[in-house]
RNA sequence: CGGGGUGUAGCGCAGCCCGGUUAGCGCGCUUGGUUCGGGACCAAGAGGUCGAGAGUUCAAAUCUCUCCACCCCGACCA
């Protein structure tokens, strides 16, 4: 493809909407532009690379036995109200305004719709359908440019079983088929297990890359591989000793003392002697949660533990609870349910608030003057804390969910009645899988994870090109004759080449190919091509080499050999 | 939905606080010429409903109000 006749609109400045680094290099690229918020139009240099994630993705879905199908975006309401789902989407789901009609943002109903007409035996199963194709969900908050948008590219896999061991083997084809896509994709991803009740699943592991561009917060372990979200990882850490001696409870005098730092400073003890409270509304009943030091509540899983209703108490009624405000709160003669964590089991010698404002009680014993209460594992786990599944230390950090799988099971096909008869010719519902990867997401995530300062660094999976051809200067006659002759004899050996025919300076071309970042840059100049010799340059380690004219082929070839 | 911010030429910005002639700058663009190995130079030029509407005023990019769009933080999230 020839430069000067491509539409790719490079930028030399940031643009001023865009901070994330793969947003900022796709617009700056000429990929992508925006057209409103979450909503972006693919140039054909950013949708080349979109076409080649699709050819992988569909390569190992074809690959596990997956046929592809092709689903409409606009869906009738009613078949998404047998599920219940347009309410469960909410505001999400868009809605069009003239006829009864929603956008897909997702195609279990479809899909199961089809199922429900056609597979009818155990001998039709199993199924695997898939599809890439446009999504629509109405986020109310679009970010970091493609990764989370309005309308995305999603591959989306379901699969029909007649049994929950043949479920788990569909399951694990698209485990093993995914590993091998962001594998091919060159992109370095984990995978977090959960079993997620909430979908009416089994069990499910979602593929993620760290960015701090993500939205979900992971605890990692690069040891072993444990990898959970925040919301229910674990770790590995010390509660508090109890001490030999056990004091009797006093109370102290703390005017303006709030945090546990500034009780910590004021008593000159150490946070591991501090008991710091947060009230809880449970069901309408204040719950007293108790956590060792500065140590954060984390609200899932005290969800998880009471169940039911549970939002933090507003400052307004701590006072009619305890007695006290924010900073004086503790558990001495606090009058309803009490949670600790495990840190604080059997502590003694504890300070805490005293239910009156500024006063704390110090020598509090969790055995003898906490009473009926419960000990559960409530902290938000942080960095540098010990992994529970190994001996090393985990890492805490913000990740992009980049593919889900997930054993549905039966929800979908009880709901809208996607029956089959077995052996003994007993009906049941198809058991379902569901399995989705978000394309821009991998192209995102592959330019937050292969750049550098000049510019994106693609390899050649999916580099838009594989070659950037730089004639240095077009108005010579030799440079343009032999830049014509190299760009004629790649082409013709299947490499495919961006040549920069333009009439630009040689810095601006340079600049550009880095930008862009084709894996290989030929550079054709005067003096070089008077020893019948040009420039070849490695991208990714910045390396140039001299090399003969006649030789050009067989070294591109080569170096995509390596 | 809550908090913060921005909106002036294709892009990046100044001007606004303290209202006052033809609204500037850099990049890009057009034409001509000179250059030609790391975002060149000279000359001439084109390009603006100052986000929209209403108001205050002799006079509004500038002050007031309403709305819209976009970004960031939070809430929410398949």
């Amino acid at each position: 493809m020839r430069l000067s006749k491509y539409f790719v609109p490079t930028l030399k400045e940031v643009p001023n909407d865009a901070v994330v680094t793969s947003h900022i290099l796709m617009l700056r690229t000429g990929m992508i532009r925006m057209v409103s918020a979450g909503i972006y139009s693919f140039l054909p240099l950013g949708y080349i690379v979109m076409k080649k994630i699709s050819e992988i993705i569909r390569e190992e879905m074809d690959a596990i036995g997956g046929q592809e199908f092709h689903l409409p975006a606009l869906n009738p309401k009613e078949i998404w109200e047998e599920t219940g789902r347009v309410e469960a989407f909410g505001d999400i789901l868009f809605h069009i305004k003239n006829r009864d009609y929603v956008l897909a943002p997702t195609h279990e109903e479809i899909v199961t719709y089809h199922a429900r007409n056609v597979v009818k035996s155990y001998k039709d199963m199993p199924q695997i359908w898939y599809q890439i194709q446009t999504k629509f969900r109405n986020e109310p908050r679009p970010r970091s440019g493609v990764i989370r948008g309005r309308q995305f590219l999603m591959k989306d896999s379901y699969t029909f079983d007649n049994s929950w061991e043949a479920l788990d083997r569909s399951y694990n084809l698209h485990d093993k088929a995914y590993r091998k896509i962001f594998d091919r994709c060159r992109l370095k991803y984990f995978v977090v297990g959960a079993s997620s009740g909430a979908m009416g699943g089994t069990g499910s592991e979602e593929f993620m890359v760290k960015s701090d561009a993500g939205e979900d917060t992971v605890a990692y372990c690069e040891s072993c591989g444990y990898a959970a979200n925040v919301e229910v990882a674990a770790s590995r850490i010390e509660g508090v000793k109890r001490k030999a001696e056990s004091k009797s409870i006093y109370e102290i005098s703390t005017p303006d003392v709030k945090s546990i730092d500034e009780l910590c400073a004021f008593l000159k003890i150490d946070e591991t002697q501090c008991a710091k409270s947060r009230i809880y509304v449970h069901n309408g009943e204040p719950v007293l949660i108790l956590m060792l030091g500065n140590d954060e509540v984390n609200e899932s899983k005290l969800v998880s533990v009471l169940g039911g209703n549970v939002r933090p108490g507003h400052p307004d009624e701590l006072k009619e609870i305890t007695g006290a405000d924010a900073g004086s709160i503790g558990p001495m003669g606090f009058r309803g349910k009490i949670i600790a964590d495990h840190r604080l089991k059997d502590a003694n010698n504890m300070f805490s608030g005293a239910n009156k404002n500024d006063y704390h009680i110090g020598g509090i014993d969790f055995q003898h003057d906490v009473k009926n209460v419960e000990y559960q594992d409530l902290r938000i786990v942080k960095s540098e804390e010990g992994c529970p599944k190994c001996e090393m230390k985990l890492e805490v950090f913000s990740a992009i969910e980049l593919g889900h799988i997930f054993k549905l099971g039966t929800k979908y096909s009880e709901a809208m009645a996607a029956k089959f008869i077995d052996e003994k010719g007993e009906e049941h519902p198809i058991i379902m899988g569901s399995y989705g990867i978000g394309v821009e997401r991998i192209m995102a995530c592959f330019i937050e994870q292969h750049h550098d300062d000049k510019g994106i660094v693609w390899e050649k999976p999916l580099a838009p090109f594989d070659v950037h051809l730089i004639a240095l200067n077009m108005k010579n006659e030799s440079v343009a004759s032999t830049s014509e002759k190299i760009y004629n004899e790649l082409m013709q050996n299947g490499i495919s080449v961006l040549f920069d025919d333009r009439e630009a300076a040689a810095g601006f071309k340079f600049n550009d190919a880095d930008l862009l970042g084709m894996p290989i840059q030929i550079v054709i100049g005067e003096k070089k091509l008077k020893d019948n010799k040009v420039e070849l340059k490695i991208r990714k380690v910045n390396q140039r080499l001299d090399v003969d004219l006649t030789e050009v082929l067989n070294n591109i070839k080569m170096l995509f050999a390596e």
